[in-house]
DNA sequence: ATCGCTCCTGTAAACGTTTACCACTTCTGA
DNA sequence: TCAGAAGTGGTAAACGTTTACAGGAGCGAT
């Protein structure tokens, strides 16, 4: 294979200058003449234009981050299933990144930016440190933060409230007559962990019902750690009624625990969680789930994005979108909805 | 916030050559007063190298494209999850492409790599057309294929020996007593579907079956066509007692209808299906289903495409992995395994 | 014929790096 | 003391684009 045309080799070719060929690829006003030699030697040499000089000169990459804790959780694959077409239809490429669930990472990504390599982020901290702070107010390219920042942080912001999505799970169990109601979270130092502490022992104050700590178990977000801190909950207070999971991988492992105890679901514990994730229709039984408009909050966050990377500077925004109780065979049984 | 540092400013700054600065920042020999001034300066500016002036110059992007048909796919959820730490490991990111089971896209894709914002690109073409192969022939840089491609095609390939994953999974119903297997497959003019379908005539012939087009239905590789495609089978079909699926999501649609027809699995329809992804464990009854090795796939496809970008020309070389059944209570009730 | 206008195109600079080449300094060994 | 080597750093070119600027052609109006 020969050397990669650039735009002098068709210069060359269409006995033109660069800055013609230019133009021309670049469908500014030329002689039909000029437009035709340039466009058939392009073609006849299969050229495609460089991106990293183009980036260079203009400034922009066309692409954007998106960067999530670890893409297991089908709660991020329900964002990016929103976030890749707007992205995509808008001229944008998505480079992903996969923190593992580590804060340095996060940070990396952020430092990244300075790289350039990316026109604007869209991210979701597992936690926001005093770091993360500075690197959002120092950032040179703008951002979209997926869950809680404090006020006044320079960043788009797209939130759920989760506070809201607790309770509404806590209400439908008590409803249920449950008052017994376990709550399996995951670590207290991640955004949706505090979040949902918080929210779990307000929701029961608010029903008048005592705040029981043996009923609530710590472990991570997912499954296998899900079923051993249920297994853990279960053994201490074995008249639990009900069981909240923070999310719904937690759940999945809350399952596989209640089904070898032989505990039947909902009859003698029912089970809700969180997310609302394809997941909770593959379970069984069908999980009842607080839907935190995964899908609806990813879509926001690119439009969000895109909004500010065409029309520029202007306040950061607050969207916010609304929990909704999706309810499910693991709380009403299979008579229910 | 002022202009963006750049070397010439580190330069300025710390009164050397623009020369210097990139020697130092680039770790080459320098004196150590020299390199000294030079960190100190790029620390106290925040300097951050540019990636497109970078990238132009040194002809690598560091980057990797990934294009997929469909990140809804939970098959290609596990190939990500073992390509991204690879990449990063090696100082690459990894540039995301959802091709929306289009193979103009695909070809879109592919076009692309003239662009040069990739090193690389791992693909999982959904079908391989004429189009694909003169792509593979002209790309200017190196791809992986997973799946299968034509002999002599100059790209390296991973693929998987479907026709005995799926010899394995009738065989293994075969052995459970059932004679009328049923097979749910995808479309035939994919890679997948057109594999799979050859592979299912041939394990029942290799087992003195008869061949019945009666139990053959095809849809698409999700789980709601999987549904209507399963009840039209077992409509037509009331004496079937096994169901192969082409795929997880497939089958979990015929686990709907199953349920719904309140057939039991496995006593009345064993149900066995393909890729074994997280959701075969996350059914009811949980999936027998016959492992591709999606993670090693993908790990393997990482591997061939980290070993040409560090070793630059060789052979193109095909991976193959060997499938494996797992069986599971959908096929030998609850006492199994 | 000259002027001014429009339209087109070429020259050259710029984007921010890396690096070949050369000049200068310092050191080593005879 | 001096030749040569080794070490160090500056100048400038190059990567492949885009674009400001200016020059030239063509044309209608004076």
């Amino acid at each position: 294979m020969s050397d990669v045309p650039t735009i002098t080799t068709i210069a060359q070719r269409a006995g033109v200058s660069i800055a013609s060929v230019s133009r021309v690829l670049n469908g500014l006003p030329t002689r039909a003449e000029t437009e035709s030699r340039v466009m058939s030697a392009a073609r006849e040499l299969g050229y495609v234009p460089n991106s990293a000089a183009r980036s260079l000169k203009s400034r922009r990459s066309n692409q954007v981050g998106f960067a999530i804790a670890d893409i297991g959780n089908p709660v991020y694959l329900a964002m990016i299933r929103e976030i890749q077409p707007l992205l995509k239809a808008a001229g944008y490429r998505l480079v992903l990144h996969s923190t593992n669930v580590d804060a340095a990472d996060e940070i990396d990504v952020l430092r990244g930016l300075g790289e350039r390599y990316v026109d604007g982020l869209i991210m979701i901290p597992l936690r926001v440190t005093g770091e993360h702070l500075k690197m959002f107010a120092a950032a040179r390219a703008p951002i979209v933060i997926i869950g809680s920042v404090p006020e006044g942080t320079p960043v788009d912001n797209v939130r759920t409230d989760s506070r809201k999505g607790v309770r509404l799970a806590v209400e439908h169990l008590h409803q249920l007559g449950r008052r017994r109601i376990g709550f399996v979270n995951g670590p207290l130092d991640t955004v949706p962990g505090a979040a949902r502490s918080a929210a779990y022992a307000e929701a029961l104050a608010g029903l008048g019902l005592p705040y029981d700590p043996d009923l609530v178990e710590v472990g991570d977000f997912y499954r296998p750690e899900g079923a051993r801190a249920a297994a853990r909950l279960i053994g201490r207070v074995p008249d639990l009624d009900a069981l909240l999971c923070a999310n719904d991988l937690i759940a999945l492992g809350a399952l596989d625990v209640l089904r070898r105890e032989r505990r039947r679901v909902p009859e003698e514990v029912a089970v809700a969680s969180m997310d609302d994730t394809d997941l909770a229709t593959v379970a069984w039984p069908p999980l009842t789930s607080v839907s935190l408009g995964s899908a609806e909050r990813g879509r926001a966050a690119a439009e969000l994005l895109l909004d500010r990377l065409a029309h520029g500077d202007r306040a950061p925004r607050v969207v916010t979108v609304e929990p909704r109780l999706v309810i499910r065979a693991s709380t009403v049984g299979e008579e229910g909805p």
